[in-house]
DNA sequence: ACTAATTTGTAAACGGCCATGACGAAATAG
DNA sequence: CTATTTCGTCATGGCCGTTTACAAATTAGT
């Protein structure tokens, strides 16, 4: 666990606000509502020392936030030391809320997430995506965030934004799917499709998933690997707590990696890539094994009854995966490496390969790896998070919107 | 860690400037200097459209940094538009100097550069430094910068800061040389040998190197993976103008990347790191050379004259770059891939074969390849420019200082 | 029980910083 | 020669956090 941060700072959030007055107003806005949410409750006076303004700064701020229904006031303390008790304050369970949504190849999924980060509304609909039309899609998935929404301003929440995590790259636009190679989509620009009305933002479901990771996994540091695969093996990558998207928001392809460069060909125009030794296909090939729904259920549980054939393939897999990593850890130092996603649930039979291929090849200075906590929950989830986050980063955006 | 904040802090740590009132103020000087710096020469309303404050708050600023020394009046513009013309001003060719300094395998190097960006005064001593005592070599080192400082003092500049260039791996203390191979250096603190009285930086060359691209390279863009070799291949990610130092600060270790991954063995623990093809030893042993000093010109030479050992060497160095560099593009999407240092000059024999794997193995999506124009000169101006970057950055600073 | 000490939250005065608006100065346009 | 435009500066005002002071609420000590 890593230590309790001296002060809560926002991480600088994607554009940065002007460097202003105001603009010194609005992130002190924001120090304060980081502080009360990362400590559950907190009183005035221990919200000024802990961001390092005087307890009057801090009354005007937190007087603002609480007319803007972003705080509320949970009257005095237990009294424990000497002095008078301080007023608890905490962040409302009522006002903005992130609306997540995922596109799986084999579901959807919505989901409201208020600001105190708990999730307040649900919604799945089971159903393989692949080769559906993106308006069909899209028309579903709009009907569930219809549900979620409904079911949220129920509970006096209203929509602060919807983020979408999805199987494939996005543009740096953060609305156009440039390739999604396990639903058919290319170049698709889900803006026009999806509800307006409130901020969009479509990503990647690896960087969703690597932000819930940094955001709600326990002890994940600002710096890390974060790998995950369903059908494709994508990877983000967070440094000082900020993800790494690249020029075109393309960064992250660890499928793509050559890890045998004079492997069996691939679609991307390389050979022995990544992909060949550990994605879905070639999995299910050396384990013998056909197409299904539930194929990481139907492989952990081969795996765990003894099933050679599928335990080798799942070796290899490792192998494969441990040599690609060993590249991305020269090349990025990152603090750790979190497997999520589907390689979450198999890790029991991957790790071991792949431990041995990156501690063997990084004599000493070995990389440790971690296993996700979030799992296949991960993008939806950090999907959530991300809208409500930008909601702390900014609270006065909320102001301008009522 | 204690770190007094006066001495050995390294210039450019990326601890931003406190977000208060004077924080705020401190930044915009910062603007102001930039300004004026990128355009050479700047009227105090153009400064003002330019970052965006009013002529009056600009006159304040400009008026504290010419005190400082930092800006100087230049006097009238030349009239040529209507209105009253403009006093042009412009960074100050005296004051604050930037010391660079490089430790490289076979010779020293320290230089002085001005806030202009000019190189004011230079130190070279040739002959190896391998397996000689830091102690030594840092005497050595001592004496060449106490000419270039006395120097660059009888041009009335005074110097501002120590920055480094080594070729190996630094801890992030930026004071600590954890390995060296290539000088046979392991964990030596260069921060007790050095003289002090100065901030302090030390730093790999290949990331001097990148940032002397960033700040001095024609249509560098602010994201963009740096390779450089001199004996061992090392490279430098900068990511929105920023170095990627990674968690110890070993970010960019190209030469380890598993080219392929049943290779001949490395010193690292790996098997077929691409330092196992292109970097020099092997080279060398490809070409059927011996090992000499000026290396790169003896390849280019041969090259040149159409000696084919040599060439088919340097090509199957490409091919082996090329595979690495696949990896690391479909990793971090850069904007461009820079080969920088020796490769530079080698670039003619290198690059055809490296594109075509990089290219072949990305379909589409290439990343194209720049050759560096500064070549071997990089880190040493990058080191001095990081120290001058610092002031620019926070003019503040020589404020405190007398 | 009563006083002293400590801590919290708020209010008023203060100082730093940039914006606004006005003004003189120095050029061009007609 | 006058009107116009632009530059640099000054006085004023608004925003924002700090300083200082004070009442309220609790514990510690007698």
């Amino acid at each position: 666990m890593t230590a309790p941060p001296h002060e809560a700072r926002p991480p600088r959030a994607g554009r940065a606000l002007p460097d202003t007055q105001q603009g010194m107003r609005r992130r002190n806005l924001a120090r304060v509502m980081h502080a009360v949410s990362a400590e559950g409750s907190l009183s005035r006076a221990a919200v000024a020392s802990r961001i390092g303004l005087t307890r009057a700064a801090v009354s005007t701020l937190v007087d603002e936030l609480i007319r803007w229904g972003l705080l509320e006031e949970l009257g005095p303390e237990r009294p424990g030391r000497v002095g008078r008790p301080g007023s608890a304050l905490a962040v409302s369970g009522r006002g903005p809320a992130g609306i997540g949504a995922e596109i799986g190849v084999d579901h959807l999924a919505v989901c409201a997430v208020d600001l105190r980060g708990e999730v307040r509304a649900r919604a799945v609909r089971h159903g393989a995506n692949r080769g559906r039309a993106p308006q069909v899609v899209i028309e579903e998935l709009t009907a569930l965030v219809s549900r979620v929404v409904a079911e949220a301003e129920s509970a006096e929440l209203w929509p602060a934004g919807l983020a979408v995590a999805v199987p494939g790259l996005v543009a740096r636009d953060a609305r156009t799917v440039v390739r999604a190679p396990n639903l058919d989509w290319h170049d698709t620009d889900l803006g026009s499709l999806l509800p307006g009305g409130w901020p969009l933002a479509v990503d990647n479901e690896a960087n969703f998933g690597a932000l819930a990771e940094l955001w709600l996994g326990a002890g994940t540091p600002p710096d890390f690997l974060h790998v995950s695969a369903e059908i494709g093996i994508g990877a983000a990558v967070v440094v000082d707590g900020r993800l790494l998207r690249g020029t075109r928001g393309f960064a992250g392809e660890l499928g793509h990696v050559p890890v045998r460069p004079d492997g069996p060909a691939c679609a991307c125009g390389g050979r022995g890539c990544l992909e060949q030794y550990a994605g879905e296909e070639a999995v299910l090939r050396a384990a013998g094994l056909e197409p299904r729904e539930d194929l990481v259920d139907l492989l952990a549980e081969r795996a765990e009854a003894g099933d050679e054939r599928v335990r080798a393939a799942l070796r290899d897999a490792g192998t494969a995966l441990g040599i690609a990593l060993t590249g991305a850890v020269n090349l990025l130092d990152p603090e750790t490496v979190v497997l999520g996603g589907a390689l979450a649930g198999l890790s029991p039979w991957l790790l071991p390969a792949l431990e041995a291929e990156l501690t063997g090849r990084t004599a000493g200075a070995a990389c440790p790896v971690a296993v996700s906590g979030l799992g296949p929950q991960g993008p939806l989830l950090g999907a959530a998070h991300s809208v409500v986050r930008a909601v702390l980063d900014d609270p006065a955006v909320v102001a301008e919107r009522s």
